[in-house]
DNA sequence: CATATTTTCTTGCGTGTCGAGAAAAAGTTG
DNA sequence: CAACTTTTTCTCGACACGCAAGAAAATATG
């Protein structure tokens, strides 16, 4: 709505941290043709935040490649400005990462859950711990922590971080933002992890591609419950991301149970447990199982290499309801790229035909053409990966607010 | 991106131009009012706006409820200075209307479409006498016409104004760019017209309840063919929306022939045709009829009314397909209250229940708890004011290209 | 040591928004 | 009818931003 000449300038600062992020240490001149701003202005802007501490110059370029005239002025993060502590929880560990503001890091803490903890408040209680032992173990005070982003699978409250459904607790819901306020003047924020895999690959692909990377994209992760992301460039260079709870959309109303409760949701027929239901010819109202080995679907995976009907079937099924899943997906969105990650890749032989086969048989994918699917083995990698990249940016992006105690010293100062 | 301080102004003209769309006629201290923007800056903004013809003095406030102090000036959008033509196709009906830049009506044309006009280049060399037509009959340059904006049912391609799909030609795509650019200068756009019935809808419910108003709603049209429209309040006060290919997505990848080519589309099930075709037992890959009277239609419902277990059925069905359809969309999305309309109202008391049934079966629709259901009757009314709603707002944020002309005009008089 | 070269930094200008107050145009009151 | 009040419009000076151009700085080269 409205804006003003504040506006303008945070614009035009918020750029000049993006430029820094992916060009990594530059000068004005770089900062200025990547941005398009002029020399002038990038300038201006540098100095001052180079006055709040944000940016730092860096120690002089070792004289190595100098070149001939006045040598360059290299500028990057200031790594401690602030940090940011990104956190994944799955259902077998939890991770905690330390990060700083250059986007390096600093350490990390990585937990078994027990497997019969399934207790929410045992698991609040050890949360918080941990997270207190990370930031001690740096010593960093709680308030040099500027953000918590939890990832998460299960389902996610869009405007608050709370987890309202998850496959462990169920319909407990794990309020972080109630957890964690006592202790923490930091952002809080709990996502959904599928988000952050199509983030990470999203700025990956825009890394190598430039203005050649695909307007939008898709992830779709494979293991006990199946999750999907979408990535999309917004205007202003920033690449945005969602994660949709694909996993619990209803692929046949009236199929088998899903852990949620609901009949027939896309997870209840490609999850882990429902292959396995579905090979060992369970019941198909059968609760499902919390936790399936991994060398169990191995076993299954290999009958049906070797040719067992029933357990290819189980895999063919998941295929086809994934395809079928995936055109209803880009037919709401539009056809778009597809990789496909999580440990349920090992098994993609015996999928990938069905899934195809479904996706392309659908108006709008028909026209659009058959969707580019590739493969990348590294999820937890991208996770992580994704989660600092949209937490760093966010800082570029307002981090002015924030920084009122520290722009007050610097006046004072003056 | 980069962002100058034009693009500040560009932003302030528009959020002036906006002030008056909603507030009608107003003055400076109300627009002032309303956008935040200073009594200064509206001032230099509307003299400005005044001197390039977009908006004007109204002639005098008649004394009636003058007032105290200096009377109020009051400005609003200059009728004359451009034009926009709104068209909708539907499948019976070509109706083009004529519209001046402050959302009046001017003049339409409403031709029936013959039924046996099945071919594309008939169908083309028509619009485009007709559209000339409108012009002419106000003596209207071309020039001044500013936008042209089709709506239709059918598959749209994205980015040009392409009818890719549709009921009646089938595969055979209609290029509407290529068919008017000849003639016209004005922008050309081709929107599915359930968009803008989404579109009406929210900016309905938005002057009515103001900031209250839900920040997203969907539209279901029944008929023929089924669509489905999305609108969300931007930020910038705009309301966006989209139409999205509901009625081809797939509902069950073995099912009923669609006329898309497909099977199991929500068309193939919901759609009058289908419920036809349920009813009376035909095969469900019977190559569906291309227009269903609605007295037929009428015919069935009344013996399902009675109790015709297959009439009765077929409904049932439909209901239950658009149900689970959307489900799946406001699983992707989010819950959000849908209003109904399109011919298909009239048998809703047999669909109803059924969609309500497996509209709530879901994990995401299960926590955000049912969504309202509206129903409204004028959906002809919506799209034409969701159209001009949507086309004027696209001139009044953009009018600085288009009115170069005019500008250096103005230049020379000076 | 002067010159070429490259980058950084500064100055002046045009443009944008805003606050405050002057000017305008009525009604109100003695 | 003239002075006063009220309400709105309009103008002016101050300040912020971005930009083009050029001055200044810092190095390599001959």
């Amino acid at each position: 709505m409205k804006a003003s000449t504040e506006t303008l300038r945070r614009q035009s600062r918020a750029l000049v941290l993006s430029a820094l992020r992916t060009l990594g240490p530059a000068s004005h001149t770089d900062i200025a043709a990547w941005s398009g701003l002029s020399s002038a202005t990038v300038s201006s802007i540098t100095t001052e935040l180079e006055q709040e501490g944000i940016l730092e110059r860096l120690p002089s370029e070792a004289g190595a490649a100098a070149g001939r005239g006045r040598p360059r002025v290299l500028l990057r993060h200031n790594a401690g400005w602030v940090y940011i502590i990104a956190v994944r929880v799955t259902s077998e560990t939890i991770q905690y990462s330390l990060v700083d503001y250059s986007g390096t890091l600093k350490d990390r803490i990585e937990e078994k859950r027990p497997q019969d903890e399934l207790n929410a408040s045992a698991f609040s209680k050890r949360f918080c711990a941990s997270l207190a032992r990370l930031a001690k173990r740096s010593s960093l005070p709680h308030s040099k922590i500027s953000k918590i982003s939890i990832t998460s699978k299960g389902l996610v409250a869009r405007d608050r971080p709370v987890l309202l459904w998850s496959a462990i607790f169920g319909d407990v819901p794990i309020d972080f933002e109630a957890l964690l306020r006592p202790a923490w003047q930091a952002d809080i924020a709990l996502i959904n992890e599928t988000r952050f895999v199509a983030q990470a690959v999203a700025e990956r692909l825009r890394a190598e591609l430039g203005g050649e990377s695909p307007a939008r994209l898709s992830t779709l992760s494979l293991g006990h419950s199946i999750g999907l992301g979408l990535a999309g460039k917004e205007k202003g260079r920033r690449i945005s991301s969602v994660a949709l709870p694909f996993g619990h959309m209803i692929h046949q109303p009236d199929g088998p149970l899903c852990r949620c409760g609901s009949q027939g949701c896309v997870e209840a027929f490609s999850g882990f447990y429902a292959i396995l239901r579905k090979a060992f010819d369970v019941p198909q109202n059968t609760i499902p199982a919390k936790f399936v080995p991994l060398d169990q679907m191995d076993k299954i995976a290999m009958q049906a290499r070797r040719g067992d009907r029933r357990a290819e079937y189980a895999f063919r099924q998941a295929g086809e309801v994934l395809g079928v899943g995936l055109s209803r997906v880009f037919n709401l969105y539009e056809p778009m790229p597809l990789t496909i990650t999580g440990p349920g890749i090992r098994y993609l032989d015996l999928m990938l035909p069905a899934l195809e086969a479904n996706l392309a048989n659908n108006l709008v994918v028909r026209f659009a053409g058959p969707p580019k699917i590739s493969i990348r083995d590294d999820e937890s990698e991208l996770v992580f990966r994704g989660n600092v990249q949209a937490c760093l940016a966010d800082l570029d992006t307002d981090n002015h607010e924030l920084n009122a105690e520290a722009q007050a010293f610097l006046k004072v100062e003056e």
